[in-house]
DNA sequence: CTGTTAGCGCATTCAC
DNA sequence: GTGAATGCGCTAACAG
């Protein structure tokens, strides 16, 4: 019959008492390199069986001023580069003992503040956020905590201390330039007015920049709705691009899913991509590489932007950890237009 | 002059001093309903801005015993149905002040156990894995750990404690049933052959399941790589089925992803979807409404699965504060087959 | 309304 | 090779 009551989990002391030794040789056998008698370590072990024991670590953290973790903010989890980057950074931190823990900001500074809060409150050993928009709150929090700081996917002006990212800005801009280097000319844009997606807002701002650059023709830009972008959006926002501005030849988007969702709404109303018009995305996601026609993108190598974060922050950390600070630094990484079919 | 060494984080004993009170006045303050002199609060809120404290969480779980988080393992975060149960978990949890901390096991179970361990060391009032597979120390782990414990995702058939999730097999047997009552009776299968991928397995054998209960031909299969499904495998599986049953009428996909990287690598060869073959996902993913033409597919609620994996979750951790238990409960979640343009 | 004492589970330090 | 005392930051329980 199961109980109908959940005892509290098992201690040292109760490993030790099964075992016939106190809690602190337990302690010494959990650990490697104490010198404990092989026979003893064995009863101990045997006993850690039997009662199921798991070290409690918020306990061990306590004493040792170790939390073995580390804390990411990423705007959304779900069909998004971030997700890419989170797992970068897991893989790099896998040998080191050290978890990450996750958040989810839903594209929103005033979430994210709330969330800096409650995972500083679990004091995590270093920080990684995305961008470089928070509350002012936020901002002091994560200034105080004295703990490393890492913004990535993007390059803040004002950075709080580390920086993992590329300037969304030219990336946009870069595309901009290849479309123009195939003879384009009318290039519209899609997305990118939100306030809440910082780096939507960033390339839109390059391609205004490059456009200008270039002397090509004003802005056509059409706006979609809040982040995250999805497919649905580039399919409503294509049809009112062709009709606000029929002449133009090429359709930039924030992001490859909402360039996949103009691209079947085209093939849906017999629009030809790229001959009536040319869509271009952001973002290299996979659906990109299969799509029919393939999908001209910006890739922006969210691994590498996940590893050089993760590893960055183990520096910063071992560094943490003897007491010390390490210089601020900035690693910028690359990106690279991709041509593809349907531009 | 940034400073070189990082000071460790004030305790309630620095803001108390401070504020010229004892750390249990601070203790006080910082909850609501301790009784408090208004003027001596707002000292102390004043000393808790200036030094910039964040309350640590460790050490009032660790007297307190509650650490107000759940965890939760999944095969993966990217591009999968998971992703959106997880949000679904996070928002039911929400109000209450409980954190979610997620792990993702790369479809692997000795992944998973690893992620057990690290996970019950910080003592989670929950724990929230995916499917019924475990490796026997994990089971065991989980049985010991003594906590709220749901499987998601799956219908176990012995189950360790709670259960949220769907049938499967019957999923995909009712999509067979939906393709023959529209007259298709060549149906084949790609995917689903990894020991590794539970739920991909369980498709494909209510898939041979519903063929038999039929009287349809044998089973047509097409084995793809390790999970994650990609739209890659679907691209590169439905060449071979055609090639090894080219009459095939209609192919089964154990996830959208890899029905729409097959429908994709068919335009590119100019075979007509559905005209030469039919082809159906699995998951409802964005894609599959997208898609051009849009994917006949089976709807799975993941969002319904949080749901319902975060309420049963809150409703056992309120009774395991009251160091109760609840009885163990299965919550079968619907699925639906949604018939479009791809068969 | 506020302070003191004790102890959560563990590891550091010092005895033996 | 093992154990006892002490304290990490916090709060429950009791005093005043």
């Amino acid at each position: 019959m199961a109980r109908n009551w959940r005892p509290s989990a098992p201690t040292m002391s109760d490993v030790g008492r099964r075992a016939g030794v106190s809690a602190m040789t337990v302690s010494r056998a959990l650990r490697d390199g104490g010198s404990i008698a092989p026979e003893t370590r064995k009863r101990i072990m045997k006993a850690v069986e039997e009662v199921g024991y798991v070290l409690d670590q918020s306990a061990q953290s306590l004493v040792s001023r170790r939390t073995a973790f580390i804390a990411a903010l990423i705007p959304s989890i779900n069909n998004s580069n971030f997700a890419d980057t989170a797992r970068a950074i897991t893989n790099v931190l896998q040998a080191t003992g050290i978890q990450l823990l996750l958040g989810y900001t839903d594209y929103s500074i005033e979430n994210e503040e709330r969330l800096i809060e409650a995972m500083l409150k679990r004091r995590p050993e270093g920080m990684i956020v995305t961008g470089g928009r928070h509350t002012t709150r936020a901002r002091r929090l994560l200034e105080q905590a004295n703990i490393p700081l890492i913004e990535m996917w993007d390059l803040p002006l004002k950075p709080v201390e580390h920086v993992v990212g590329f300037s969304n800005a030219a990336a946009a801009g870069a595309l901009v330039h290849y479309l123009h280097r195939r003879g384009r000319r009318k290039i519209g844009f899609i997305g990118g007015t939100s306030q809440r997606d910082e780096r939507g807002a960033a390339r839109r701002a390059g391609y205004e920049t490059a456009l200008h650059e270039l002397g090509l023709s004003p802005p056509r830009v059409i706006s979609i709705a809040q982040p995250p972008i999805s497919m649905r959006h580039g399919a409503e926002a294509i049809v009112r691009l062709i009709e606000q501005a029929p002449d133009v030849e090429v359709a930039m988007c924030t992001s490859d899913l909402s360039a996949f969702g103009a691209i079947m709404e085209c093939a849906r109303r017999g629009w030809s991509v790229p001959g009536r018009i040319g869509i271009a995305g952001f973002g290299d996601f996979e659906v990109a590489s299969y799509s029919n026609p393939r999908i001209t993108t910006v890739g922006v190598n969210c691994l590498e932007i996940g590893r050089q974060a993760g590893e960055l922050m183990l520096r910063a950390i071992e560094a943490s950890r003897k007491g010390r600070v390490i210089a601020p630094e900035t690693v910028i990484t690359d990106f690279e237009v991709i041509g593809r079919e349907s531009t």
